[in-house]
RNA sequence: GGGCAAUUAGCUCAGUUGGUUCAGAGCAUCUCGUUUACACCGAGAGGGUCGGGGGUUCGAAUCCCUCAUUGCCCACCA
């Protein structure tokens, strides 16, 4: 039954995913054989199925496929994470919705919805995945909040606090507002804002005078404590020592002293508000002063904002800057283009704020993991460039605030038992918490119910840095086969996007909990984007849905398209519809390719032609030669190269030159020997080609023979490495140029391709007879003779100094003859006199490799020789 | 403000240590062709002073300097 290339993609796609799974293909165990692992970067719980996804897995399943197909034992680990701050904000929206306020919950009843809403929509973005067709080891699911993955999370942290590199600070922390926690400086992003520059002005207690300051956040003025002067600055040694008054709530603050603020920038004096900005905030530790915080966790003003009280940071702004104008202290504003941190998640701007939260030291966890990339080269990224702003991050990292204010994660394995700052314990469960409660207080009443945990969760990322270790149930076991196998993984494909979030940490989490790196290789991929550059997104409307091109395209063109598309590593991929065109195509072409071979008749008793024996043993060094470079391609993953060659080789090489070269006339049989031959290079060909088109090539490779389960496609094996005939290759090049010049003289000469004609040689290079044979068929030639005397009355056309006669009976038309042979001619000597100009050049035959030299000469003598094949030509003709 | 990278055909990109992989590929374009797998096709063709300028060298897309443009990352200048 042969394959239409109108039958339904789903069904041969579904039909053949299902087989896939039934037969258990995807699953891997321990066995002797070499492990080659992969750990899916896990998508958010909730998420869908965007581009990003698709590029990023298809690239992972052509890996483990094509490992597989190697006869390693691949495992691709699946899972989701369950992204704390994304997903409590979406459930935290949808209870809005319904009318319910977080606030009026419970942590466990929040929780419950936030469970429902993972059980409804959990895991679907893994079933698009399927559609995809990705070859994950299924049965290995695992999701970040897993009660394993979590006892994983919480047994490091406790272990880490145990070690001294956990530790409660109260700190000046990124605050999101919206969230209403904290974030990590990497989930802050700067985005370039236009916004205002107030010039404010205080008067000096005692005096009339006043002192301008520049601030860009006038709401802060509110939480001032003091004033800062440099003081080498002239302009103001008279303040030296006085007190300033605060506009609005006139509260007297000192004029302090620091060379930190710059005589040049704005007025040269600066406000100090510790408790809403970081560098205010080291001058106030420096310089002694009080720390009024004026915000609400919402970001409206409390108590300290007197008649502001509970109106929005950014009212604020507008109505205290009109306050001030009134009470004539606004001196004026200017515009002010500045970057703003906003959150991540959110897009709330983000209020440095203090408070009592968990850090986790830095400084030794980077030097392992500066050393495996940058001087052991034990972990290798690609693209190599990525490597700089790995390093300058550690290089220049700060301790990571692990906590943060929500529910929706694991919470953090604190124990307060009173309120002092150090009146808490941190361990793995409440039992044991209780124990060292009691040793530390030697209050042996003291009871569970005494004890409060940390209402905080820990980040996202302090349980996804785990992911490597944990899957395999490395940090409970640390022991066990598993892990022992399959760790460290691989390769790592993910977006440069997470380098620090996730591919650094996974790097420190390696070393600190398993003495090893958790990869050996790490592919960063690019960003996709629309054909005009632009990041897809919902405003522009320009993000495709991903489900609806696998439906339209099939997943086979969809991989392949993409892949076709993308470039190296960490270049960005501009997505078009029309390369998964040439997907569908060129999966067109494969099956098109198997219509003709599958409906030959075969004959045993003929014998096989001369034509096809050389076409099939050209094909073969052929087909080794582009299997080479495509393995060098991957070496270098560089996956779009690959498949480029693997497309090329399939289109050009075997369906236009082999099949039409071995092809039979028509209603003809093909002998056996060629037939055979033909499908052992298509079986081939889908096996370098399954891990980018699995599905069609699979079922491909059960039309052409039936297969027990053990045979299936997927499961087979990579070709064997033959050597490459070199000579046959470059025989054929000559052979294929002889026919090219057929074909030109056909087209020239309007000779259309059925009728016969003769093809008369003079053989100036000696070039090999061993595609004659081939050059008949292809040319349609009556018969090829050699000659060594020119021929009047003939078309020619030479390939190197050979030439070539096609005799043609008064259709000659001599003055384009001449003027034909009159270009080779002059372009040839142009040739020939740039290459003698070298030869002459004494520097250059001095400096020159040998190498070099003598090529030069080779290229001389076939330019020597044929000029002398054109002149003789042109005489002839004259 | 600092750092990194890029600039090669209409588009997307290869081009490893300077010289036979040196000016290439795919797509797009153009011409011709319904030859018994495929018009989602076949056969052919055109198209680039390798961002500008300077330098090193016998020789530069490749090395150096400089300028321009673009992108990315980082940074607390009010």
């Amino acid at each position: 039954m042969a394959l239409e290339a109108t039958d339904s993609i789903q069904n041969v796609e579904d039909k053949w995913y299902d087989y896939w799974m039934k037969n258990n293909y995807f699953h891997s165990e321990v066995d002797e054989r070499e492990p080659y692992t992969i750990v899916i970067p896990p998508p958010n719980v909730t998420g869908i199925l965007h581009m990003g996804h698709m590029l990023n897995n298809t690239i992972q399943d052509v890996l483990i496929r094509r490992a597989r197909l190697q006869g390693k034992n691949a495992c691709w680990v699946p899972g989701t994470d369950h992204a704390s701050i994304a997903t409590e904000a979406k459930v935290v929206a949808k209870l809005k919705e319904q009318g319910i306020d977080k606030n009026d919950l419970t942590r466990e009843e929040f929780l419950k919805h936030a469970w429902d809403w993972t059980h409804q929509y959990g895991g679907v973005i893994l079933e698009q995945l399927k559609k995809l067709g990705c070859s994950c080891d299924w049965d290995r699911t695992k999701f970040t909040l897993d009660e394993d993955m979590s006892e994983s999370v919480i047994k490091t942290f406790v272990d880490l606090y145990n070690k001294g590199l956990i530790y409660r600070g109260y700190r000046m922390v990124n605050w999101d507002p919206e969230a209403k926690t904290t974030l990590s400086d990497e989930e802050v992003e700067y985005v370039e804002q236009n916004g205002k520059l107030y010039y404010i002005n205080y008067k000096i207690e005692g005096s009339e005078e006043t002192l301008t300051i520049a601030t860009t956040r006038p709401e802060t003025i509110l939480g001032d404590t003091a004033i800062c002067i440099n003081p080498n600055d002239v302009r103001f040694t008279h303040l030296k020592g006085r007190k300033a008054i605060v506009p609005i709530c006139n509260r007297v603050i000192p004029i302090i002293e620091d060379d930190y603020v710059d005589i040049e920038f704005g007025t040269g004096c600066l406000k100090v508000t510790p408790a809403h900005d970081i560098n205010d905030k080291a001058l106030g530790d420096k310089h002694n002063l009080e720390v009024i915080d004026i915000f609400n966790d919402d970001a409206t003003l409390n108590s300290f904002g007197m008649h502001y009280q509970g109106k929005d940071r950014f009212v604020v702004r507008e109505e205290i800057s009109a306050e001030l104008q009134k009470l004539g202290c606004l001196q004026k504003t200017e515009n002010h283009l500045n970057k703003v941190g906003t959150s991540e998640r959110t897009k709330a701007v983000i209020e440095p704020r203090l408070s009592d939260q968990w850090f986790l030291k830095m400084e030794d966890m980077v030097k392992p993991a500066l050393k495996a990339v940058l001087e052991t080269q034990d972990i290798k990224l690609y693209p190599k460039k990525i490597e700089n702003t790995y390093r300058h991050w550690l290089e220049n990292i700060r301790d990571w605030n692990v906590s943060r204010q929500l529910w929706w994660g694991q919470q953090i394995p604190a124990y307060f038992y009173g309120d002092g700052k150090e009146d808490f314990v941190v361990a793995e469960t409440i039992e044991e918490a209780l124990k060292l409660a009691q040793e530390k207080t030697e209050d042996r009443g003291l009871k569970a119910e005494d004890l409060k945990q940390d209402n905080d969760a820990l980040d996202t990322w302090f349980s996804s840095w785990l992911w490597p270790i944990s899957v395999f149930d490395g940090i409970r076991n640390p022991d066990n086969k598993e892990i022992n196998y399959y760790y460290p993984t691989n390769d790592l494909v993910t977006g440069p996007d997470i380098i620090f979030f996730w591919v650094a940490r996974m790097i420190f989490a390696g070393y600190e909990f398993r003495n090893e790196k958790p990869f050996n290789n790490v592919y960063f991929t690019g960003i996709v984007r629309d054909n005009q550059g632009r990041k897809m997104s919902k405003q522009l409307g320009n993000s495709p849905d991903a489900l609806k091109l696998i439906e339209d395209y099939s997943a086979d063109a969809v991989r392949s398209g993409m892949m076709l598309l993308s470039s190296g590593a960490g270049n960005d991929l501009l997505f078009d519809e029309s390369k998964l065109q040439q997907g569908k195509a060129f999966k067109n072409k494969l099956i098109n390719a198997y219509k003709l071979v599958s409906g030959w008749e075969v004959n045993d008793e003929i014998p096989q032609s001369a034509s096809s024996k050389i076409a099939l043993e050209w094909y073969d060094s052929k087909f080794q030669a582009a299997f080479a470079e495509m393995e060098d391609h991957f070496s270098k993953y560089r996956l779009s190269d690959s498949l480029m060659t693997i497309y090329k080789l399939i289109w050009d090489d075997f369906c236009s030159w082999l099949l039409e070269m071995v092809k039979p006339g028509y209603q003809q049989p093909i002998d056996r020997r060629t037939f055979d031959a033909i499908i052992e290079a298509f079986e081939n060909n889908l096996k370098v080609l399954h891990p980018f088109m699995p599905f069609i090539t699979e079922e491909i490779w059960h039309q052409i023979a039936e297969r027990t389960t053990e045979e299936a496609l997927i499961v087979s094996s990579y070709p064997s490495v033959k050597p490459i005939n070199t000579e046959i290759l470059k025989d054929f090049e000559i052979a294929s140029e002889v026919i090219s010049g057929i074909r030109t003289i056909r087209k020239e000469k309007n000779i259309s391709f059925k009728e016969t004609i003769n093809l008369s040689v003079i053989n100036n290079i000696d070039a090999s007879t061993s595609f004659d044979t081939v050059i008949e068929k292809m040319g349609n030639i009556e018969s090829l003779k050699y000659i060594s005397e020119k021929m009047d009355g003939a078309l020619t056309y030479r390939v190197k100094s050979n030439e070539y006669f096609i005799p043609m009976s008064g259709a000659i038309n001599v003055e384009e003859e001449i003027s034909k042979i009159k270009e080779e001619l002059k372009y040839t000597e142009g040739f020939l006199k740039s290459v003698q100009g070298k030869l002459k050049n004494e520097r250059f035959v001095n400096n020159a490799p040998e190498k070099v030299i003598t090529m030069e000469r080779q290229k001389e003598t076939d330019a020597l020789a044929k000029i002398e094949t054109l002149k003789s030509s042109l005489k002839g003709l004259l």
